[in-house]
DNA sequence: GCTCATTTCAAACAAGCGTTTGAATATATG
DNA sequence: CATATATTCAAACGCTTGTTTGAAATGAGC
């Protein structure tokens, strides 16, 4: 395998395990098998070759999204999806990473889980980058799907499922070293999103919280 | 103010605002306007002063959920919870922290949001600490109110509202940046909340997949 | 006012960081 | 084969990091 394909494989699986800012070019270029230089020489920059890392995979599953969703809606002649469409069109994209066990999609799956979270601003924006064409397909298509939701409701409910969706692939978690907390079986990443899915489904589709009838929320105590 | 408050001030806003790595002592220590060497005498170490950050409020608000847990099952005369107790019960105290403009509540919620996501072990094993007893009371909560719920599905479940909490909470996603997503009003934390609880309310209450009947999840594309 | 423990301070420490350099090597082109 | 281009390499650069040190300053108790 040539050098920058080597970089970029232990760059993903470190950036994985220690963050952006504790991962040393040190530690990649060693993992890697290469001279500390090729880094700078083939990327640029330790930030570059995160975006590298990042952009691998994460543009081509974008990309098996929307062309998913297209699928669909040619499908459906012009009818508004399911939300269960536009969540799998979401999905399985994630699913076909999370099922590569030749490739390091999972591990490239948490590191996106940790990249959502980060602070750096380059990360931020590079990912709004990536992000942007693809969530405006996806607000589009939810938005007809759910007429009845007001336009401000859908939004923050799309952005609860992206995050719950990347807090599940992040995979970090506290709860999950906690006792209490035993999956029975082996679990993997597709069962985890098979559960996910028709989760997010039903908190899509809840009724709009009037503030008039139901549950007192937050009531003072 | 004393050394150690002024500290951990100055650290929980820069912690938040870089992240754990990015942010070095000497940036702490001159935002607090203190010596460099004040940080090792008082804290022991730069870990130590980030779990110092965190459990100044991080405990507090636990300790602040069970109580309303229990306050709300000595009320309900032993029967089962709703959902929407058990979710105002882990809310609350949160939203608590939003609201408090005096305090750095705000802050130290998205820097929570934060610490979820990041990699660094002792991070992760000091949050475990921190939240499970709290997990294992909410979860025989939430057992109790959902008993047709299979005991390995409320954990998903119960792992996917953390995760959207924490996500929403950390208010650093790629997302808002995206210019399609304009919340109208001024949002603040309390307001976001009040549209995650019944979202997730949803998501809890759905009835279990059985795989049988209804949408074809991940049909193969 | 002396004493002793606590706290602050400037300075230095060793170590690691991302990046650059210029020569050596490999690869491809004519 | 000779030439030019692309890549690798060891070494060093300048800088920042968390931590330690020992002296100076502070403050309470007798």
């Amino acid at each position: 395998m040539d050098t920058k394909s080597r970089i970029l494989d232990a760059a993903e699986e470190l950036f994985m395990e220690h963050g952006f800012e504790a991962t040393s070019l040190r530690l990649i270029t060693t993992a890697a098998g290469v001279n500390l230089a090729a880094v700078n020489y083939h990327f640029g920059s330790k930030e570059e070759l995160f975006q590298a890392v990042l952009t691998r995979r994460l543009d081509p599953m974008n990309q098996d999204r929307m062309r998913l969703l297209s699928l669909y809606e040619t499908a459906a002649d012009n009818k508004p999806l399911t939300c269960e469409q536009i969540i799998s069109a979401m999905f399985i994209p994630a699913l076909k990473l999370a099922r590569d066990h030749q490739t390091g999609g999972k591990n490239f799956l948490r590191l996106l889980g940790r990249a959502y979270a980060d602070p750096a601003p380059f990360i931020r924006e590079f990912l709004s980058s990536q992000y942007a064409e693809m969530i405006v397909r996806f607000r589009a298509a939810f938005t007809r799907a759910l007429p009845h939701i007001p336009r401000e409701e859908l939004s923050w409910r799309l952005h609860f499922v992206m995050g719950a969706l990347s807090y599940t692939l992040a995979g970090t978690d506290a709860l999950k070293m906690i006792a209490q907390f035993q999956p029975g079986e082996a679990e993997n990443d597709e069962k985890v999103l098979r559960r996910l899915a028709p989760f997010l489904a039903a908190g899509l589709r809840s009724p709009v919280d009037t503030g008039s009838d139901g549950h007192q929320w937050f009531a003072e105590a």
